[in-house]
This record gives structure tokens, C-alpha cells and sequence, in this order.
DNA sequence: TGTAGTTACGCGAACGTTCGCGCGAACGTT
DNA sequence: AACGTTCGCGCGAACGTTCGCGTAACTACA
């Protein structure tokens, strides 16, 4: 079907020189006559000769390939993330010579066998993990069997492994130190359950600048939820049945999803977002500035991570040592109408 | 760093053959005594060995690859769509012994050069494209080089080539013939430029519903921009200047950033969309329960386009001959507040 | 002119597989 | 008992590279 593969030895037969001596001038390892180089060069071109990379891969025992899997979201919940942050890693990844490999997601008591496949058929060379949690099988694995690995995201803090992550408590904190400065006193909370460790991360930086504020936080104003728009809508509603002493006047969120649900439940109330309620959330998904009032949220730098994972994963990979093995990076609060005077 | 690789030769020795017949038993082409075959699946088992992928493409000439690329979406419009065919695409692939290879997008020059590199490289065996349009250069160039792969969307009908595509006229078809049932007759439409072979095929169905159901288009009912939120905003605030018997009472939009924009044109002047003035958009995005009111839209079976893709790269991949080699699927209309009685 | 040092290139081997051929042993048939 | 068949497995080669070593030819110096 395909017209002949151009390989090695078509280059030396028109070159007229073996074809290792080929080799050694496009690896640029060579000790060759100037003119021998040039008759070389000129085959390669005129013959449209690529480097088969299986081959190069095979003797070179590495397979230039970035393992990496992601959890899919339900179809109401884009991850809008994604497209950011794959294109990011695969352009990384092409400047180094590496390619990702994309394999699908399994649930928990197989999710190890996927990677541990991987890497002893010798598709990939390492991994980019991303959803990490506590005590996270994978990082155990990977880490008994020393094999090379970035994280984005955290786990344990004492668990030491290269990572890049979002410093989701310095998100939070902008975010509730920007209604404190607007005059919100009574700020609560839409949170993840407690096992989410990017929840709590996130989480504790509400409670930092609420105490730094010198704030009372009811326990009420704090909840745990799946981060659902059902949740939020259903938690704004219980908030704003609270006497007016003890109702919350604004709230942050864990992500754009469930704050959305609090501005309806605000909205159906007649409170309108932004005047009388204000509410900020997290991602800033696409849909922020289209919602009425457009909302206020906190904009993760997604591009620069995804470089940054595989920036850091190839510099392990070329055996280099890391200077921080570890990167947390600063979001960005983006603020809109949802969030105003209190 | 890590434990030596376990090779074929490594399970020979310790089942006590030559590794060659190890090979054989593996890929089952063995005859072999029962009581060998066992011995050699205990040392496969015992030892954990993984076959060597680079070697045996290398052997099989094959690279067991498929490439992808993806144009990058700005990021106030999320590609909500890309999680949901990539997933579908790898899982896919898995099944049938295949990976996917995304690859950076370029700009339109160097574009075709991409796809050549991979090909010649030996890096992948075909291509899954996707943004076809009129006059693509890459199916030009995968034509002539007869080069395997199947088109996420149609070019021109005379090139005949695999595709899997989503029949875009029939789902503005459908969103049509929804308002006129309702009772409308003056229905304005937002599309793309001309030089977009997905708007035009989309908005036939808004020509075929509408001269179906016998009702006049004024000219100016058909808009064509950049697929904006603010093009949807616009050209309905234009709408809605125009005389009462001129005025469009409802709008489908060929995506649903601007039948967002179409909204809000609509509630600012006081007209409640689903009420006074009705929208469809197209594409379904996850943000569409979450407007108010929440958006009726054209959903794409994406999941199944995906899989689609590649089940029939595979096929051709395999040489096995393709019943159909072009598929066209129907998408759905989700019908919510934003449509309703004229 | 003999020897040491350098330069330019060839040669063999290896990476981990698969594949077709070949050969000895066991088997059944005349 | 001699002969063809089948079975079970070994053997050599090949896929396209890279790498270290070997070795001619050339330069330089005594």
C-alpha cells in the first residue's frame, strides 16, 4: 500500500558509505570528512529519510512516551481543563523529543495494573498523574518501583515525590479576603467531603483569612458536598432560611459548578447576585462570564502547569538533577458582578 | 534504577526452551506439549514478563499508533466536547491493541509536515483527523500517500474517503421543526462564515425545515459570524429593532455560545427567553441546565463518533474491507425552558 | 624510512521480538 | 521392518537502529 520505508541503509547505498557512518553523522557523534557529511545529508534529503523510531527506541531500551490518564467527568460537567492542559503537555513533550501516551482510566483495585503494564512492556518511560489523593495507590506503586513520575497535585506532605500543584489555599484566601475587604463579615463555605485532600487544601485558606480577619465562622456555614449544582442550590437555600443574624451574605466555592447553584438559589429569592448576595467560585470555566451576573472566580494557570509537569518529568528522565522537585503555582482571582458590596 | 527488564529469554531459561518458542506459545501460533505450554505461562507468571512493544513493532513493522491532533479552542469557549472523544477514542483503541498519539496542532503551512513526520517516522499507523473543512490539505495529503485515516467530519462529497460525522442539517432539522411546532414562523438562525462546511451543512436543515413548513426567510434572518457570544448578542439586539411583523421570534444558533449571546439580547430588553422569544443552541455544553432558563440544544453523540473513529481505522488498519466506510449520526434534541409556545 | 599519533570510516554485535524452515522422535500404515 | 506423517521444538535470520572497537590511510617528527 505505502510506498517503501526509507531507512538507514538507503541513504548510505546512495551516499556510498555503510550505513553506520550514516548514523554517526545524524546523531552528530561522527569524526567525517566535511564532503562526506554533505553527500550524506544531501541522501537524506533527497530521499525523505525519517529515523524509525521503534528502532532508535528498541536499541536506546527508552520509548520517548509520557504515560498519562485522567479521570472522565460526567457529561454535565465539562472539564474544560483538559484541552489546556494536554495541548500544553504535548507541546512540552515534542520540544524534548517525547510524546504523551493518553490510556484510559480504571477504577481503584485495577487502576495500578494499567501503569504497572505501561511500564514493563516499555510503552512509556514515565508518568504525569493528575487527581491524586490521599494515599494514593498509584504514587505508592510508582514510587517501590522507582519508576519516574510528576504529579500534579499533591498528596501527603510527608510523601516526597516531585509534584506541581495549584496553591488552592492561596486561591481561597483571595477569594474570601476579597469579600472581607468589601465588607462581607459572614462568609461561608461550599466544600468537598473531607477525603478530597484538594478540598481541604483549598479549604483551609477560607479559614485562614476568615481567622486573619478576626471573623466568626458558624460550623453551619461550612459544607461538604460533591460538588454538585444540586448541592450548591440546596446549601444557599438552607443558608438563606437562617435568621438574618446568622445568614451568610456571601459565600465561596470550591468550584464554578456549585456556585452557580448558590447564585440560583440567591436569584430565586430575589437576592440578586452581586447586590444583595455575592458568591465566588473556582475554575473559571468558560461559562463564568456568561452566567447573569457574570461570576466571579479563581483562574488556575493551567498551561504553565502542564509544562511545568512535563518540563520537570523530562529532566528526571534525562537523568538531571531537579533544582525544586517540587512547584506550587499561584492562581489568579478573576472578579466579575456575582461578588459586591456587602 | 529500576529492576531489570524481564525478557523472553529470561522466561525461556527459567521454563527450560529456547525463546523462540516462548514466542510461539505467546502469540499462540505454538504446537506445543500441553506440559510445556504450562511451564512456560508459570514463567511468564512467576516473572511478571510484558512483552516489548518497541521490539515487536519494530518486527511487525507496525507502530500500533494512531495519531490525533486537535486545534486548541480560546479559552473563554471550553472544548467541552474533547474529554469525551478522547476518552471514547482511547478506550477504543485499547480494545482493539492500539494507542493514541496527540500531537501538537500547527498553523496551516507547516500543518501537513506534522502528519508527514509521523507517518515517515513510523511513529503512527494512521490518523483519526478532526476540523475538517472544504479543501483540506491533509486529506489531500493522506490520499496521495495513501496513507490510513478516517475523518471526524466530512470535506467534500465527491472526495470519498472513510469519515464519521454527525448530520448537522438534520439536528437544525430538528430544532427548526421544534419552534414551528410551537407555533413560530419568523425563525432567524445564527451560523458560521461561509467558508465553514459544518455551518453550511447545519444551517440546510434550517433552509429544509423552513421551506418544508412554507414559512418566508427574510434575508436579514440569517446571520453569519465567529460563532461569539458577543456576534449572538449583537445580531439579536439587531432583531429585535426591527419592525414588529420583521421580528424574528425565535432563534436557532449553530452553537451554544451564541444562543447564549441570544439570550441575554433577549432578557435585557425584557423579553423572558422560552417565553417571548425562544432559543436553540447546538452542541449541548454542560452550561446549558445551568442558564436561566436553561438552554434548549442540539446534543452530539460524541461518545459514540469517537469510538466510531476508531473502530474503523482499526479495520482499515487490519485490511479487513469496510462495509460502510462512511458514517452519519443522528444527534439529539434536548428540549428545555429556553424553547417554547410562539 | 621507521614509529607514533591522528583522522575517517568500516565492522560486528546488540536491543527484544517474530517467522519460516528444518530436524529428530514418535506414530501409524503397508 | 521400512516408510511416510505428524508433532514438538530448535535454529537462523530479520526488523532499523546505535555503539564501541578496529584499522587502514594520512600526517608529523626524528
Amino acid at each position: 500500500m505505502m510506498k517503501k520505508r526509507v531507512t538507514i541503509k538507503d541513504v548510505a547505498a546512495q551516499a556510498g558509505v555503510t550505513y553506520q557512518t550514516v548514523s554517526k553523522v545524524i546523531t552528530r557523534r561522527a569524526q567525517v570528512l566535511p564532503e562526506t557529511e554533505a553527500r550524506i545529508w544531501a541522501a537524506t534529503e533527497s530521499l525523505g529519510y525519517r529515523p524509525n523510531h521503534n528502532a532508535r527506541n528498541l536499541r536506546a531500551q527508552r520509548s520517548h512516551m509520557i504515560g498519562y490518564s485522567w479521570v472522565p467527568t460526567r457529561r454535565d460537567q465539562a472539564n474544560h481543563i483538559l484541552d489546556v492542559f494536554l495541548s500544553s503537555m504535548v507541546e512540552e513533550a515534542e520540544a524534548a523529543g517525547y510524546h504523551l501516551l493518553p490510556f484510559p482510566y480504571r477504577e481503584a483495585a485495577d487502576q495500578v495494573s494499567a501503569y504497572r503494564e505501561l511500564i514493563d512492556s516499555g510503552r512509556v518511560d514515565g508518568f504525569v498523574l493528575s487527581s491524586v489523593n490521599y494515599a494514593d495507590p498509584r504514587v505508592t506503586f510508582l514510587l517501590e518501583n522507582q519508576c519516574p513520575f510528576v504529579a500534579f497535585g499533591r498528596c501527603e506532605p510527608e510523601a516526597s515525590f516531585p509534584f506541581v500543584d495549584i496553591d488552592g489555599r492561596a486561591g481561597l484566601r483571595m477569594a474570601t479576603e476579597s469579600l472581607l475587604r468589601q465588607g462581607h463579615r459572614r462568609i461561608a463555605a461550599l466544600g468537598w467531603p473531607e477525603a478530597s485532600r484538594v478540598g481541604n487544601d483549598r479549604l483551609s485558606g477560607y479559614f485562614e483569612a476568615m481567622h486573619a480577619a478576626e471573623a466568626t465562622i458558624e460550623p453551619a456555614w461550612v459544607a461538604r458536598g460533591e460538588g454538585t449544582f444540586e448541592f450548591g442550590l440546596a446549601t444557599t437555600h438552607a443558608w438563606l432560611d437562617l435568621p438574618m443574624a446568622a445568614r451568610p451574605t456571601g459565600v465561596v466555592a470550591l468550584n464554578d459548578t456549585m456556585a452557580i447553584g448558590a447564585m440560583h438559589a440567591a436569584q430565586s429569592r430575589g437576592a440578586l447576585p452581586g447586590r444583595q448576595f455575592s458568591v465566588i467560585g473556582f475554575d473559571d470555566s468558560p461559562m463564568a462570564q456568561y452566567l447573569w451576573p457574570p461570576l466571579s472566580s479563581v483562574r488556575q494557570p493551567i498551561r504553565l502547569a502542564g509544562r511545568k509537569c512535563v518540563e520537570m518529568l523530562v529532566a528526571i528522565l534525562g537523568g538531571q538533577p531537579l533544582a525544586d522537585t517540587q512547584t506550587l503555582l499561584l492562581p489568579e482571582l478573576i472578579v466579575r458582578e456575582s461578588s459586591g458590596a456587602a
